[in-house]
DNA sequence: GGCTTGCATCGACGTCGATCAATGTATCAT
DNA sequence: ATGATACATTGATCGACGTCGATGCAAGCC
C-alpha cells in the first residue's frame, strides 16, 4: 500500500477528485485497529520493544486472553503486526511501513 | 492536547512505562473518528479547502442529512473539525493541530 | 503414552455504532 | 405572518464490536 493523501493534497483546486472508495476502506480498517485503547497500548508497547511475546502481552493486560489474541488478530489483518512463532511462544512486532503509511495519510 | 509518544518513545528500556488508561483513550477516540469510510471521505474533503459548506457534503455522499449530521458531530467532539454559521449555512474546516497530534503519535 | 503450557478459535452475550424517517429550530424570502 | 430552506436532534432498527468461558491444537516435559 501506497501513503494516501488524506491531507494536504497536492493540489487543492476547487474541485479535488474525490477520494476512491476503496482508498477510503482501506484507510477506514487500519484507523479502526487503532480505535480501541487496548489495540493503542499493544501498538504501543510493541514500539517499546522490537519484538513481544504474547504472555507478556496477557499478564500486562487484567483483560483475558482470548480478548488480547482477539485484539492482536485485529492488528494483524489490518497489517500493523506481524507475528512469529518460535517454539511454544508467539512474538509480535509492528510493520513500521503499515505506520508509516498512516502517518503518510495524516499529512505527507 | 500534547502529541503522544505511541511509537518510537524517547526510550526503549526492556521496563518501558505503560500507557496512561486516559492517554490510551484520547487517542482510541480520536482514532475511532478515522475509523469509518465515510469519515475519512469528509476528512479528505475538508483537507482539499479551508471551508467546505454542509450542503456541499450532503449533496456529495449518497447518505441522509442526518447521517452525514452524524459524522460531522463525532469528528467534532473527536476535535478534529470545527464548524461555524454563518447566515443559514454551516461551514466545517479541519483542526490542524489536532491532525498533527494523531500524526505525533504516529512516530515523532 | 499422558500431562502441562501457550496461543488460537468458537459461541454467546451485552453494548455500541451507522443508518434512516420524522421532528425540531433557526434563518431567509415573499 | 407564511412558507421554504439548511442543519441539528430524536427514536428506532440492525449489524458490528469487545469481552469472556469453553474448546481446540500444537509443543515441550514427565
Amino acid at each position: 500500500m501506497q501513503a494516501l493523501p488524506v491531507l494536504q493534497p497536492i493540489c487543492c483546486g476547487p474541485e479535488t477528485p474525490p477520494l476512491p472508495e476503496e482508498a477510503r476502506e482501506e484507510l477506514a480498517v487500519r484507523f479502526k485497529a487503532l480505535a480501541d485503547p487496548t489495540r493503542v497500548a499493544i501498538v504501543n508497547r510493541l514500539a517499546a520493544a522490537d519484538e513481544v511475546c504474547v504472555c507478556d502481552l496477557n499478564s500486562a493486560f487484567a483483560l483475558s486472553q482470548p480478548t488480547i489474541s482477539h485484539h492482536l488478530k485485529i492488528l494483524r489483518e489490518a497489517g500493523l503486526v506481524e507475528s512469529s512463532r518460535r517454539g511454544t511462544w508467539a512474538y509480535y512486532r509492528l510493520v513500521p511501513e503499515a505506520i508509516e503509511s498512516l502517518r503518510g495519510a495524516l499529512g505527507g
